[in-house]
RNA sequence: GGCGCGGUAGCCAAGUGGUAAGGCCGAGGUCUGCAAAACCUCUAUGCGUCGGUUCAAUUCCGACCCGCGCCUCCA
């Protein structure tokens, strides 16, 4: 079965393949903006196109897919941030760059192949805007600032529809306030190529034909892509909010500038909620997966809960939902511990392809609820008879959850406990040996009332910290 | 105002023109000094409302109600 993504542009659902000869998959994914953590809705996304990459090469192979996710590291946000702390920009970005890798390691994202930044292609994005002047796609306002010209090509808005927008300039649209570089556009549509530099951008400007200055937005992603994939890439990827203007603006750029189709499929995942609302920084109705994690809450239990929903209907993020991912995740543990440990016995018994289900309802679409409903249905067949259970069911199951769905197992974080609280727990232990049952639910009531939980085994015991 | 998405059991969430996957929670059970874990069993005559098409609709069509997103930086 082959893969089936939704594509935003042609809007019905497509099948991916590479469309090189050469039979590697080119996909690119727009990254972080690294000014500030990222947040649990940020990694919706990642998680989600970390398992399109994941399914990517089950189906094409490891070595034929070729996977690049972008920095921002030069716009508004961290030019501020910048100039906030009084700290060079490259110094804050790094942070943040280093910050954002550690939660993909710990959410077990895949790095990407290429992960290339906005300021480490400059001339690539410069030699991208000097095409587009040549063929009077964009112009030079009076700042110094290149515009592209929105009416300049014909196709613009065939991703978002903004033309049937803008037929209706009706109500809230006409009232918005007036944006900064308004006086400097031809037209309210034209969007930046090259910001002329001003005060505040600080240190951080480029030379360019035009005068000092830093890119726009929108062109590197164009200019990356074009290196590192070339003019035509199979998959280009992102959240829905930024299907317009930054991925029509993509369009229309690419394919202004190399004269070709840009991207064979577009695919937007939906927005993470916060008690119904959009999770966004201007909110600030946000959490990272520190903040999770400051509730105990592992990474693993943050990526299942991000699965928990079709990516391409909003999910509504809530505690609520973080304990079932946790109960769901153990249930998944459980019957790895105890799979791992019978495997080896059922060598000769034949395949049953239980899991292929799992991986079929990926394919479909990426439907992640139905893949883990999958998922139970076939652990709950094996769990009612392991007779049946071979040495193949349990390398497509490690495949399935491990390798496409992305979770380790085990996936429970265990918390070493504190000195004084091993101590209780030891005495505890020495007085149930004791058959001093009075004096060990005593010690057990101490325990929880610091907050531990101590679950007794046949041979010894387990600590682990009560939830906040 | 325009563009788009959604409303399925206490919660989350798939899905199909022929009568509702799965997870969580809850209840009962097995096991256990206690507690927990683990496993087993049970839990929607019903899929926002009202009409229509059909032998048959939650699934198709229409209207309406409610929620959310985008149209401005944003995953």
């Amino acid at each position: 079965m082959p893969i089936r993504l939704f594509d935003s542009l042609a809007r019905e659902t497509r099948e991916l393949k590479p469309s090189h000869a050469d039979g590697v998959f080119r996909f690119y994914n727009c990254g972080p903006t690294v000014y500030a953590p990222a947040h649990i809705g940020n990694f919706r996304t990642f998680v989600v196109n970390d398992v399109i990459r994941r399914l990517l090469e089950l189906e094409f192979g490891p070595d034929k897919v070729k996977h690049v996710r972008n920095l921002t590291d030069v716009d508004d946000k961290t030019i501020r941030r910048s100039r906030d702390e009084k700290r060079p920009l490259a110094e804050v970005t790094k942070q943040w760059t280093d910050k954002f890798h550690a939660d993909c390691t710990a959410l077990n994202c895949l790095p990407p192949h290429v992960e290339p930044t906005a300021t480490g292609h400059i001339v690539e994005q410069v030699d991208m805007i000097d095409v587009l002047m040549k063929k009077g796609n964009a112009y030079r306002a009076p700042d110094g600032s290149v515009y592209f010209k929105v009416s300049s090509f014909s196709e613009y808005g065939k991703l978002s529809r903004v033309k049937e927008r803008e037929l209706q300039l009706g109500s809230s649209f006409a009232t918005k306030p007036q944006a900064a570089d308004a006086d400097e556009k031809e037209d309210v549509s034209d969007f930046a190529l090259w910001k002329a530099h001003k005060d505040d951008d600080g240190e951080n400007a480029w030379e360019s034909p035009w005068g000092r200055g830093r890119p726009g937005w929108h062109i590197e992603c164009s200019a990356m892509s074009k290196k590192h994939l070339g003019d035509t890439i199979d998959l280009h990827s992102g959240g829905v909010d930024l299907l317009f203007p930054h991925h029509e603006n993509e369009i229309a750029q690419s394919e202004c500038c190399n004269g070709t189709q840009f991207a064979h499929h577009w695919y937007h995942s939906e927005h993470l909620l916060v008690d119904g609302k959009k999770m966004s920084k201007s909110l600030g109705n946000l959490y990272t997966l520190d903040d999770l994690k400051a509730r105990r809450f592992s990474p693993q239990t943050v990526r299942y809960t991000l699965l928990m929903g079709h990516p391409r209907k909003q999910l509504n993020f809530t505690f609520d939902s973080l304990y079932s991912a946790e109960s769901a995740l153990g249930k998944l543990n459980a019957f790895n511990d105890k799979v791992s440990a019978i495997y080896g016995m059922s060598l000769r018994v034949p395949p049953s392809n239980k899991f292929d289900a799992v991986l079929d309802a990926l394919r479909d679409d990426l439907n992640f609820p139905s893949a883990l409903g999958e998922l139970f249905v076939a652990i709950k067949q094996i769990e009612s008879n392991f007779s049946e259970f071979s040495c193949a069911d349990f390398f497509a199951f490690k495949q399935a959850v491990t390798s496409v769905l992305g979770f380790s197992l085990p996936g429970i974080a265990q918390e070493v406990p504190p000195d004084i609280i091993t101590a209780l727990a030891e005495k505890r232990w020495a007085a149930k040996k004791a058959k001093d049952f009075k004096g060990a639910d005593a010690l057990r009531a101490e325990l929880t009332a610091a907050g531990w939980s101590m679950l007794d085994g046949k041979d010894g015991y387990k600590l682990e910290p009560l939830k906040k």
